[in-house]
RNA sequence: GUGAGCGUAGUGUAAUGGUUAGCACAAGAACCUGUGGAGUUCUUAGCGGGGGUUCGAAUCCCCUCGCUCACCCCA
């Protein structure tokens, strides 16, 4: 073929190409996941069932009440209540302006909105402590990265009402028992804070110590280092560890009574036998916390807790929060565990659920038995046989193959020689073995062979 | 927000700058209204997007979007 007509012709093909191309796209514009979202497939679902189960049932047995706030709320009830110098706040927060041009944020954790409801709902009438559970998804516009997500969901509890340290202990042995349950060994992390008091005291003692050190930290602890400085004991930096090997502990300069709060709250977890570390570089990002302060990390016998290891969930208290909310004075305690955080542990140590499987496949051949199919299928569902079809499929064996992969005990055939008898063949899916049977006798018949109560007892 | 790596059907992958982008699995259909773990045949579906270099780009360059990972921060 001469060159010339060779390349007209790709040419053209290129352009006819390009141009179908351009259409297609124009006409679909095929809609993507934002960045940062993820779909959540039927495939992974029984993690989430799993773990939400546990935590619901874990929570009423003790005594916590649900509560489901909205996911956008006036942008300032987070600037006072997670508060203003937080990164969360100051630049991972989904904000806008809404259509009536009032100031909202996508909540990019719970404990606010809490507070804010109970302040709202005047639930401080209510006999205290409030116990409070919460589940949904939480925003926060950072850029995703493994165990961080835009949209993620938490898990969480709040108790309101109550100083003691019983409650702290309380949740923290709650967050044991939930992680042990769904076979998750866990390690937490403990430290206090201490109150406003002693905590100011601190600062200036951890100034004071860091001050003639203050070149040998990194560039971020130096900045650090004048916003808060609390911050510069949990850097990850090997020369900032350098610097702080020493340095004064907040535990020793807590005042008595925040001090024994934190024995007690220790005491409680000796005497349930939660284990704990004591984790005096342990400062938590968001300012309402104060006093007892935890974070949960997955066990591990080889990885240390150095580097990449991310916490599970993490709490603490908050006896300012619901005042500086406009609330009267309240004291409070909470945890929140990060469900994909879970989710994606139970992955790694390859602990894996069984899904529920159905039981029993209905399988037809023409009209009329497809008619009759829907019946039975309706008739043993009700009776709680986990029942599976494909109605919509022509051809036995190919029903046969959706049965296989289904892994179901019995299928039921029905045909128009069944029809005609009214019978029904149950086929052991086992060994092939086949039997008819009268088609008004298939509910009792397939309980039990199921090993199903008969009902009529 | 900063930095690094990566983008080929649903998934996993192949293609010294060179014809029509190939393979496997999955999915759907037919063989086949009467018996599953199988076969045969067929079908659907892809170079993330945009520009540039070139006679010619999945391949080279730029931009952008997205993914992954780290930093920051946090669940």
């Amino acid at each position: 073929m001469p060159k010339k007509t060779k390349d007209k012709k790709s040419k053209l093909k290129k352009i006819i190409r390009q141009k179908a191309k351009k259409s297609k796209r124009e006409v679909l514009k095929i809609p993507q996941l934002l960045r940062g979202m993820k779909d959540i497939l039927p495939e992974d679902q029984k993690y989430w069932d799993l773990i939400l189960d546990k935590a619901i049932k874990l929570a009423k047995d003790n005594g916590f009440k649900k509560i489901e706030t909205p996911i956008i709320e006036e942008t300032s009830l987070f600037k006072r209540g997670v508060g203003m110098e937080t990164d969360i706040v100051e630049k991972e927060m989904f904000s806008f302006i809404d259509q009536g041009g009032e100031k909202v944020s996508l909540r990019p954790e719970a404990t606010a909105s809490v507070a804010r409801a109970y302040i709202e709902h005047g639930m401080f009438n209510l006999p205290q402590p409030v116990k409070l559970y919460y589940y949904g998804p939480f925003f926060r516009y950072n850029r995703p990265q493994s165990g961080r997500q835009r949209q993620f969901y938490q898990f969480g509890l709040e108790v309101l009402g109550n100083a003691l340290p019983v409650i702290d202990a309380q949740i923290i042995l709650f967050s044991y028992v939930f992680y042990k349950e769904i076979g998750l060994e866990t390690e937490i992390n403990i430290n206090s804070l201490g109150c406003n008091t002693c905590r100011e005291r601190y600062k200036k003692v951890l100034l004071n110590y860091l001050k003639p050190k203050k070149n040998f930290l990194c560039s971020s602890c130096q900045s650090r280092y004048l916003k808060n400085p609390l911050r510069v004991l949990d850097c990850k930096e090997e020369k900032c560890h350098e610097v702080t090997f020493k340095v004064p502990q907040i535990v020793d300069y807590l005042c008595d009574s925040c001090k024994n709060h934190f024995i007690k709250v220790l005491e409680y977890l000796d005497e349930v036998e939660v284990p704990y570390v004591l984790n005096s570089r342990l400062v938590r990002g968001l300012d309402y916390y104060c006093r007892t302060i935890f974070e949960i990390f997955p066990k591990s016998a080889e990885e240390k807790e150095s580097s990449g290891q991310l916490a599970l969930g993490g709490g603490g208290r908050y006896d300012y929060l619901v005042k500086m909310l406009g609330g009267r004075e309240t004291a409070a305690s909470g945890v929140a565990f990060g469900i994909e955080r879970i989710i994606s542990k139970l992955k790694e140590k390859e602990i894996v659920f069984e899904e529920i499987k159905p039981q029993i496949f209905i399988a037809q051949l023409g009209e009329e038995a497809r008619k009759k199919c829907l019946k039975i299928f309706e008739d043993l569902r009700k009776e709680g046989v986990l029942m599976s079809e494909s109605l919509s499929k022509e051809g036995l064996r190919g029903q046969l193959e959706m049965a296989d992969k289904l892994g179901v005990k019995f299928t039921l055939i029905l045909g128009q020689e069944e029809i005609l008898n009214e019978t029904v063949i149950i086929r052991d899916m086992e060994n092939g073995v086949q039997e008819v049977v009268d088609l008004k006798k298939i509910v009792k018949e397939v309980k039990k062979r199921l090993g199903m109560s008969n009902g009529a007892a």
